[in-house]
DNA sequence: CGTTTTTGACCGGCGC
DNA sequence: GCGCCGGTCAAAAACG
């Protein structure tokens, strides 16, 4: 398990890995795989194949002062501030968030936690939406979103939010474990 | 019938 | 101040 993360913190050719889950409700079995592989998908639909990259410092991505960059001027850009929120319960901390790109027809892959979607946006200079998901554990803050590069359609964008506190519903093994250990390497941010 | 999605309204920040 | 933009709310629809 600490292997991945040290393949992703590794990385700077992408990781090649296998499987994504689906929509909702699929799990996905994550073989660790070299090499552009095919993957098993457990409900038996569209197999993909993934390719991970660590969002920060990747390809088309780039984190600039307080603002995190998707593509360059011309691409759609995923903004995120730290923190100053508007809600009220604006606490000085840092909130922190990441994203990394996956190279799959599907959009919300299954990281193991349900989410709700509370919002879809177009983005500009983009054919394709962004959309809003939050967390829907009791209490759980954690929201991502999840958008499709403009100009390769191939490649999602998903960005995470905040840490969760609580465990998956799922047991296998998953992106969420690998989530994990991603998001608490980077809580520095 | 409870939960999730859809979708336009709304809201705050920012540039002009 | 005004309008745009990105993000969120919430009511109604859809779903299972």
């Amino acid at each position: 398990m600490e292997n991945y993360q040290t393949h992703l913190f590794l990385a700077s050719p992408p990781q090649t890995w296998a499987s994504l889950g689906d929509d909702r409700g699929a799990s996905a079995h994550f073989h660790h795989h070299h090499g552009g592989d095919v993957v098993v998908d457990s409900n038996g639909r569209e197999v993909k194949q993934a390719v991970v990259e660590l969002g920060v410092g990747a390809n088309n991505y780039c984190y600039h002062g307080d603002k995190y960059c998707l593509g360059d001027e011309s691409g759609a850009s995923i903004e995120a501030k730290s923190g100053t929120k508007k809600g009220g319960d604006h606490k000085g901390k840092k909130r922190h968030k990441f994203a990394f790109q996956t190279r799959s027809h599907v959009d919300v892959l299954d990281d193991g936690y349900r989410w709700r979607k509370y919002g879809q946006k177009i983005v500009k200079n983009s054919k394709f939406p962004r959309s809003y998901y939050k967390c829907t554990f009791n209490g759980c803050n954690v929201k991502k979103q999840i958008q499709r590069l403009c100009n390769d359609e191939g490649i999602v964008v998903t960005t995470y939010e905040g840490m969760h506190s609580h465990p998956t519903d799922k047991t296998s093994d998953n992106f969420d474990h690998i989530l994990k250990h991603i998001q608490t390497s980077y809580s520095a941010f």
